[in-house]
DNA sequence: TATTGTTATACTCTATAACTATA
DNA sequence: TATAGTTATAGAGTATAACAATA
């Protein structure tokens, strides 16, 4: 474990987290969507219906954060919320047809961009990374 | 190449880059600076001494935010900044002598920061995942 | 004219506190 | 009283534009 800066782990990670965002800044702009939309569409998209506050819990986020996010969503027609009956307080949340649609557009840019960034890596070490991350995020 | 969101390489490296970084907040507390602040130490005493400029360009950041950067290390007594006889222009930035103190403080506190992060891996993995990453960055 | 450091300003992402409507 | 969504506000971190001093 060197001193040098470029040798840090925070380094590293910063340097990969940097590149990757701007790789999906560049991929999902056609798409008019950017990755924290887009990883909202991914995450409701994969369960039952439930509250934004689950929703932002889900993703880590705070709920007031979460509310911004879902008027730039429900603007765009890609999600829509409405009133929970059995509980008034709550919004249901349901990704529009098109919001299915932009979301296969999106996981298909997205798989493009974690390709580039993992272009120099074979197959098997792509997938070493990618392991070994996950268990960094206990998974 | 899965859909979900806790498999997409963004998330994973966001997770583990907060993490460090919070792991870091935590030690370097009692020695007064931030993480950042390390990474100016860190990039300066490991050449000859340089101008603002040269910093912000080496640590990735604009110059107008190395300013706030620096004016906190100075005004805490870990570096000094003198006007270049040959570029009036130019300041020459020097890591005092308590700045070297903290910084060999503050590789010990990243060096524990980082072991705790990689915990859940072995020697070999650990190495796997830096050199990994390191391609990545192009190293 | 161009460059270095600086300031003012703004934009993104995030969180805290307080409001409202519901429970 | 407590909870869900919302708004207002503020704090990091970042960048752009414009300025003074110097080249």
């Amino acid at each position: 474990m060197g001193p040098e800066l470029g040798l840090r782990l925070t380094y590293l990670l910063k340097h990969a987290l940097l590149e990757i965002e701007q790789l999906h800044r560049e991929r999902l702009a056609p798409l008019g969507i950017g990755g924290r939309e887009l990883a909202v569409l991914l995450f409701l998209a994969g369960r039952e219906p439930g509250s934004q506050q689950q929703a932002a819990e889900g993703l880590g986020v705070d709920r007031t954060t979460m509310v911004a996010l879902l008027d730039g969503l429900e603007t765009k027609g890609l999600l829509s919320r409405r009133v929970d009956p059995d509980d008034r307080r709550r919004n249901v949340l349901e990704v529009t047809a098109a919001g299915r649609k932009t979301l296969r557009r999106g996981i298909r840019a997205s798989d493009a961009a974690e390709r580039q960034l993992l272009s120099g890596l074979d197959e098997t070490e792509a997938a070493q990374l990618r392991a070994l991350l996950g268990r960094l995020a206990g998974q």
